[in-house]
RNA sequence: GCGCCGUUAGCUCAAUUGGAUAGAGCGUUGGUCUACGGAACCAAAGGCUAGGGAUUCGAGUUCCUUACGGCGCACCA
């Protein structure tokens, strides 16, 4: 039921449509007054008539029924009341019907969105800098699921440049296979960060021949190559999965290597195509941007050239409805110029493109700095937070048995919960001090609610809902709140901001916490009471469940 | 210099896209329940929404402007 559908239907106002009566209705600040509310301020003016008088005319001629219980006119304001049997029939309903799927939608059927996130370099350890756009992208890749597109995650690995030719440069110099194989990903790095702070112009020279060679499909430079990107994905593959991230293609710059020539083709063909300074850009002056570099003066490709090659294989491989770029806002300019060169290209799917920016994660002490050895590892992050987790288990909870796999449940939510809780375009300070605090409106306090939840019906039992139970204040918004998680989960795709669930999420938590203090669900008060109570508490765990799965957290039964 | 973004309680952040008395958490202070799981609940204190102007019935939200901060601006990705 979609009760502002169903208001709208009934209210007609001379000279008013009802697509502006739809737009004006909202939420009053706060439950008490009521549930929807129309403000009539801009009907005023149309009609020449005060809104006070116009509230009072639709609050007499609206039929209150068993669906809206009350209509009052408040200073230029109608207010609706629905009726609370009526919502909480439905709500609980719903959520025992639909279960894991309750939240979930078929509005995206036959839809597909690209999602481009994580987005990983080769040879390079994961930091907390890249938690952002691997939390996000995967909770929009599973909410757009849920709301039933197809999502199709990409990791657009960078795995091209001269900078592997620097890798292989410092490996033949310094490196050798069993400190690799012993050190891994982080080995790797090291002889990285050595060739930039102690190559010779010799070794960069040797470093550009190499590069040239893993080009030309030279088999030493390439297999080294392949070597060191197969020991990368190994070790994201780990992080992935205790994250709960999944890609349906790894196509990274270098599968485009074939694929930019027919581009620059075009790009020449329908003249947009023009030289400067040796290099041949694409001039957007006229929409107030620096020009977009197409080729170097030396005739290499770059990154925006192989940008372009993949949006338009992305979109005859998949016909996308949208494509997103999760990346932070770093690069907000160089998408606008990827985006607008597409249009100019004449492709009308350059609108379908959108950059999901989201802030920078700095250090206490200032920017990351791989060179100085101002880095934070996420697995770093992870195994403290598991280890906080397993030490305050230890103590709250000595008996329980599963602690290594609800610490990593408890741990790593923490992180996750963390990356997603504040509007993604925020820039994030690190610090170790907030990532183990799990006091307050954390993931820990949503976790801690469900154990209470499972415990309630692992007591309580299965219970029928009652036909008639009127609920009171605390249960009744509780169902309101759970209520409106379908709509959150829309919300939260539409703008792209997991934010919301997470946010959804601890005021829920917070509703049912509030709920459970105030009323007795074992030993309640009459039959009636205790079973409704106890359908509500499954309910909220259901809705919650629903909501950390979205965000790639799990639910511990016990903690 | 130009462009984009941000600025809300001591701190970290919300505010259903222009609606009614701007809300949470942390921290501080004081309380609650003979614990259905205290990782809980309640209350108090804390605000000229960075400053100034404009738009209108109505602005934290839109526009202009100033300040402060972040990011970007030609061959890195």
């Amino acid at each position: 039921m979609d009760y502002k559908v169903y208001i709208v239907e009934r209210i007609s106002l001379e000279g008013v449509s009802k697509e502006e009566i739809a737009q004006n209705l909202c939420v009053p600040p706060d439950s008490a007054l009521g549930d929807f509310a129309l403000p009539c301020f801009k009907f005023s003016k149309t009609l020449r008539r005060s809104p006070v008088s116009i509230a009072e005319e639709i609050a007499s001629a609206f039929e209150k029924d068993a669906v809206i219980s009350s209509v009052t006119p408040v200073n230029g304001y109608v207010n609706f009341k629905v009726d609370r049997k009526g919502l909480v029939r439905e709500t609980l309903g719903r959520i025992a019907k639909e279960g894991d799927r309750y939240g979930s939608s078929d509005l995206g059927k036959g839809r597909t969105i690209c999602i481009d996130y994580s987005s990983v370099n080769i040879a390079k350890p994961f930091h907390i800098g890249h938690l952002s756009t691997t939390a996000l992208g995967g909770a929009l890749y599973r909410i757009f699921n849920f709301l039933g597109y197809k999502a199709v995650g990409i990791n657009h690995l960078g795995d091209y440049g001269t900078q592997f030719g620097k890798l292989i440069s410092a490996y033949k110099h310094w490196g050798n296979k069993e400190e690799v194989e012993k050190g891994g990903i982080h080995a790797i790095n090291d002889l990285y960060v050595r060739f930039n702070s102690e190559a010779t112009e010799e070794m960069e020279r040797e470093a550009r021949e190499y590069f040239r060679l893993i080009e030309s499909g030279d088999k030493e430079a390439n297999d080294l190559f392949e070597w060191f990107k197969g020991l990368t994905l190994a070790y994201v593959g780990k992080i992935y999965d205790r994250l709960h991230i999944k890609f349906d293609s790894y196509a990274g710059e270098r599968f485009y290597t074939d694929k930019m020539q027919p581009v620059v083709e075009e790009l020449k063909e329908k003249g947009l195509l023009q030289e400067s300074q040796g290099a041949m850009i694409v001039d957007l002056e006229p929409y107030g941007m620096a020009p977009c570099l197409i080729l170097r003066s030396d005739g290499a490709s770059l990154y925006a050239t192989r940008d372009l090659a993949a949006a338009i294989y992305r979109k005859q491989t998949y016909d996308f409805e949208k494509c997103l770029y999760v990346v932070a806002y770093q690069q907000n300019l160089h998408f606008r110029q990827v985006f607008k060169v597409l249009e100019l290209m004449g492709k009308d799917w350059a609108k379908d493109l959108v950059h999901v920016a989201y802030g920078m994660v700095s250090l206490e002490d200032g920017a990351m700095s791989t060179r100085q050895g101002k880095v934070v590892w996420l697995e770093d992050v992870l195994s403290r937070c598991v280890e906080k987790a397993a030490k305050v288990l230890e103590e709250k909870n000595p008996a329980l048995e599963n602690k290594a796999e609800v610490a990593e449940k408890v741990g790593v939510g923490a992180v996750i919960f963390g990356a997603l809780y504040n509007n993604k375009i925020k820039d994030i300070t690190f610090s170790y001090e907030k990532a183990l605090n799990f006091d307050g409106e954390t993931s820990v306090y949503v976790q801690y609610t469900c154990a209470r939840a499972y415990s309630l019906l692992a007591k309580g039992g299965k219970a029928e809902l009652p036909a008639n139970y009127e609920p009171n204040t605390q249960e009744f918004d509780l169902v309101k709140a759970l209520s409106e998680f379908p709509e959150t989960v829309r919300a939260a795709a539409e703008k792209y901001e997991p934010s919301l669930v997470a946010r959804f999420c601890v005021d829920t938590a917070q509703k049912f916490n509030k709920f459970y203090f105030d009323c007795k669900i074992l030993q309640a008060e009459s039959d009636e009471a205790r079973a409704f109570r106890l359908c509500l508490t499954e309910a909220t765990l259901t809705t919650l469940k629903n909501a950390f799965t979205l965000l790639g957290i799990g639910v511990p039964e016990k903690m």
